[in-house]
DNA sequence: CGGGCTTTTGAGTTAAATCAACAGCAGTGG
DNA sequence: CCACTGCTGTTGATTTAACTCAAAAGCCCG
């Protein structure tokens, strides 16, 4: 069985130093810290690891964008997490799970850090602001899946796809000439599986909000143009 | 500000052995680690700890039910899970949180451990496995949320009754007759806020399984006489 | 025994899915 | 270089699952 990702050159621990999550950790601690990863490398559309899989490694996402993807027994698919620059994916163990519970599929050309799982009791022991950082990282992703599902059940598909961009501009938002762009690819079947909808009735509010002034878009790009007309969608849904 | 519950006796640290979560600790161990304890009692419908509120306490559940209940800023409410006897709730520290992300409410007369929250970085450090349980608690609720995330939107109401049904018969089953009852409260509304659809819907497809003989129920309780075909309604709903 | 929950059931409405067809751009390879 | 093929996106028409609105009946407790 060959291993997803092309493996390549050693890691840069100045590098890991500029990222949030490595606060506080000073370069050599972060040298220690990534004794036994590797940096790796994985292409647009490449598997990164599969559902049920076994959970050999886990992740830190130094460059690109990562889409979590989860299938049900239908084959149906939702995007339940887009993995920005800066952190931890695939932390199983941090679940205390030996198999990965969702696909990770690279979004554009993606470089990551990669520890062998074997390495995380040693790591959560010796450095326990690291232990500390994932397990926030978990509840976090906890509270926002709560979000999600409580939105999913109370309200409107407009309004959840305007969430969904604004979390995609904040996690990969680049400015374009006064609008912001997101900068990977993004189809109206992505937003959908992000939001459980079809591609039919995002595209219909995207054409709405573009007739609007409010984005623009097309083949898989989404640049947005008015940021504050999204929020008050938001808001709107709130008391109508 | 009064504190919620009424305390009450001493720990019966044996008591405790008998759990899951307690495996592979011993009698004296479990006295260590319930030393800043106590035990709290709450009546049926009280509230145990509110949504965005300080978490000072955690807790371990000895007898009862718990829900869960989330409220959106539209004042909408959902029940994101509901605790069984034998598991630990309200654990906000274990998700790197200060305060609650849910209010706790119980759903019966219930009985529970109660640790203030200064103790669970000692206790995390001095007992590893208690710390393991906790990860993977959440790491299984995280899962779960996953799951019925992708269920609200992709199958239809009748499945995720017939999967939160057969989730309190797990939970809260009690041998009836031959039939099994919840044995524990539960409304229209309630299986309504766990599914996200209204109690119209919900007593429409009660009242059809209960013309098949597959439930019976009626004023706060729920029986179900044929387990068997909610397990087949779910199946069905994969390919149809 | 009256008032408040809980439940049932019917009728009408609607947000979004499904069904259907087509248009446009992008890369491939002849 | 241009035609072909495969994505991606648009838009219209129809259908439907579930919500909303409405009313009444049953049960439980004080």
């Amino acid at each position: 069985m060959t291993r997803n990702g092309k493996r390549s050159s050693r890691i840069d621990a100045s590098q890991l130093a500029r990222f949030a999550f490595f606060d506080d950790l000073s370069v050599s601690k972060i040298r220690d810290l990534t004794a036994n990863a590797s940096v790796v490398r994985f292409s647009a559309g490449e598997q990164i690891f599969r559902q049920y899989e076994d959970a050999d490694r886990f992740f830190f996402l130094l460059e690109g964008n990562i889409r979590v993807v989860r299938v049900n027994e239908n084959g149906e698919q939702m995007i339940i997490r887009t993995i920005p620059v800066g952190e931890m994916f695939g932390i199983a163990p941090a679940l205390g799970r030996t198999t990965y519970p969702a696909t990770a599929v690279a979004a554009v050309e993606c470089i990551a850090v990669a520890w062998p799982v074997e390495s995380w009791a040693s790591l959560a022991e010796r450095f326990p602001r690291f232990a500390k950082a994932t397990q926030s990282a978990v509840g976090e992703r906890l509270e926002e899946t709560h979000e999600k599902f409580m939105d999913l059940a109370k309200v409107q598909v407009e309004y959840r796809l305007a969430k969904a961009v604004l979390t995609l501009l904040r996690q990969a938002g680049k400015d374009d000439q006064g609008a912001i762009k997101i900068d990977m690819p993004v189809t109206r079947q992505n937003l959908a599986d992000m939001i459980g909808t079809t591609l039919h009735t995002v595209s219909r509010i995207m054409s709405d909000w573009q007739s609007k002034g409010i984005v623009k878009s097309g083949r898989g790009t989404v640049t947005v143009v008015l940021p504050a007309k999204l929020a008050e969608i938001i808001k709107r849904s709130g008391s109508p």
